[in-house]
DNA sequence: GCCGTTTTCGGCCCGACTGTTTTCAGTCG
């Protein structure tokens, strides 16, 4: 049974992890991790690059030993030395390595001489007073034990994105305002805009003394206080979230928001860079032996290990150091590129406002264009128009445009994708339309010959133009279902269709590393709100954060299109 | 375990904070 990448990559961080507590060679530890991440970012299925003859070695941080290694996982499952590793140590003993504070050695020893193998074995552990009569632990690790097994034992607690914008932004204005504080800012995976964030980090930098980081521990929505030094903290906040603040000199900044913005891999990258040269990077500057080079920005810190700056959105170490290097990272699409949107709801299927409104709201956003897409006739539940009602609605737009200079709605549907890859209305009535945007909103759970099957037949409808939300995720609620999308990016290739990122926060569907595959492989990418309220239309910002993380620029997003340039490559779509 | 425009062996990013082992190892980011 062949192991898909996510399943491999698994199985390549298991082996740290049993590695870690076993005391192995901490470089050797980091190999298979990097691997892990390596394979796990891998736009192809393992199985599939094998099959091709492809060289597992080619791939950076991997050599003969971990691409045989892979090669057996992804053949059987699993491997010889992670079966060993198995056997020695305990299942379920690598958990413990999540728990806060927690690091191989104090697992290995906890084991040792208690015995514990799971969280809910060491959280009672520490309630019976076991912990702190253990050489190198006492009462505050004990209590530290306690608390955080406790929390452990609840739900993960990663926030989406948007929820941490609004907890930062509050915190920010605050730290703000307090006396020597020059600059607050975001950084970590924040700024990076990653889909979820698990901690906030947060930078100062400052002009002389400050009070900071003590108020900053003493805020009224703290409710625990981690860690608390001179120049950086650590809360939870009432609401759980974890924030980490640092505070730095004025011309330490820019090096300070480097290494505090991550990633961590790009951080590492950077340092490597910095040490071939001679240099040493560290969070207060660049050095050559005790000489700080000149330089309070980002900008120069980049520059002084002979790179352009690197847009925080790119920085996980995903290639774009090479990039700038040799000069050629993407200038990466912005929100005000957008000219409309192809993919909103109104009031007609299950949006809550008007076409007009609709309208009315996108032009104020500076849109040109926009896509009313309902839901077709098969989604009940949001009351999905038929041929009649669509044909209904088609003369609405046609109306709304003659009067309505300037701005423009495209007659569009967004349609069912039916279980079996053909369309939930008839061509007679998608011919009359601008565009079809089809979307899959059942069956989420097909094996993946038969998803991917599903969704070619889609495409091969003559009328069909956009796959919307393709993975069909819900972030932290439904997975992404389970298809080809080097097959479908082909497939949308040779037909002119082009793929959704949806925007809306929940779905971010294209994930970031679809969308350098999409890039890849000459497929545009449509960014749209999917908006079913003008309000929806704040959405577009958090596809605009997904697109640059996926390396994408301006060319590489059909949305940046003018009506007069969209227009030719709808209709040809339409034939 | 990987890697090489000094290297095929000897390196592999760097510093803050904490608790506890009274001088620092472990953990974290």
């Amino acid at each position: 049974m062949p192991a898909h990448n996510a399943d491999i990559a698994a199985a390549l961080n298991d082996i740290a992890d049993l590695l870690d507590i076993e005391g192995a060679n901490p470089f050797r530890i980091r190999a298979y991790r990097n691997a892990a991440r390596t394979v796990g970012e891998l736009g192809q299925p393992v199985p599939v690059m094998l099959a091709q003859g492809a060289d597992l070695d080619d791939l950076p941080g991997i050599g003969p030993d971990l691409a045989a290694k892979i090669r057996e996982i992804a053949e059987t499952g699993s491997c010889a030395l992670l079966g060993r590793l198995r056997q020695e140590l305990p299942p379920g003993i690598a958990e413990l390595l999540k728990v806060p504070g927690l690091g191989p050695k104090r697992v290995r020893v906890l084991h040792h001489e208690l015995g514990v193998q799971t969280i809910e074995q060491l959280h009672h552990a520490a309630r019976e007073g076991r912990v702190q009569a253990i050489h190198g632990f006492g009462p505050t690790s004990q209590q530290a034990i306690l608390d955080a097994t406790a929390a452990q034992l609840q739900e993960e607690r990663r926030i989406p994105l948007w929820r941490a914008d609004q907890t930062a932004g509050a915190l920010l204005a605050d730290l703000a305002a307090l006396p020597g504080v020059e600059r607050a800012v975001a950084a970590g995976s924040l700024r990076r805009r990653r889909e979820t964030v698990g901690d906030l980090d947060l930078l100062v930098s400052l002009s002389g003394s400050s009070p900071v980081i003590d108020r900053f521990v003493g805020g009224e929505d703290v409710s625990r206080v981690l860690a608390h030094g001179s120049t950086r903290a650590s809360v939870v906040l009432k609401s759980g979230l974890q924030v980490d603040l640092r505070a730095v000199p004025a011309e330490s900044f820019g090096a300070a928001w480097v290494y505090f913005t991550g990633s961590k891999a790009h951080n590492i990258a950077l340092r490597r860079l910095a040490q071939e040269r001679g240099l040493k990077i560290n969070e207060y500057g660049v050095f050559r032996g005790r000489d700080r080079l000149p330089g309070a920005t980002e900008e120069a810190l980049y520059q002084a290990i002979g790179l352009r700056y690197i847009e925080p959105e790119l920085r996980e170490d995903r290639g774009e150091i090479e990039a700038a290097r040799q000069g050629r990272l993407p200038v990466l699409v912005v929100l005000g590129d957008l000219r409309g949107d192809l993919h909103v709801h109104t009031s007609e299927s299950d949006g809550q406002d008007s076409l007009e409104a609709m309208a009315v709201a996108a032009r104020a956003r500076g849109l040109q264009y926009l896509a009313v897409t309902e839901h077709s006739r098969s989604l009940g539940v949001a009351h999905g128009v038929d041929p009649a009602r669509l044909a209904r609605q088609i003369d609405r737009i046609d109306r709304f445009n003659e009067q309505s200079p300037g701005f423009t709605v495209l007659k569009g549907v967004e349609v069912d994708i039916l279980e079996d890859g053909t369309l939930d209305l008839p061509d007679t009535i998608l011919q009359r339309l601008d565009l079809v945007v089809g979307a899959v909103h059942h069956r989420f759970d097909l094996p993946r010959a038969q998803q991917t099957a599903r969704l070619l037949r889609a495409m091969d409808s003559r009328y069909f133009t956009l796959l919307a939300h393709p993975g069909g995720r819900l972030i932290g609620e439904r997975p992404a279902c389970d298809f080809d999308l080097l097959r479908v990016l082909r497939k949308a290739r040779e037909r002119g269709c082009f793929l959704e990122l949806n925007a809306q926060p929940a779905r971010l569907d294209l994930t970031d590393t679809a969308c350098q595959m999409a890039k890849a492989e000459g497929v545009l990418v449509c960014i749209n709100s999917d908006a079913h309220s003008t309000l929806e239309f704040n959405h577009l910002p958090s596809g605009i954060d997904q697109a640059r993380r996926g390396w994408l620029e301006k060319a590489d997003v059909l949305n940046t299109l003018t009506l007069e340039d969209l227009r030719p490559v709808l209709a040809g779509t339409m034939q």
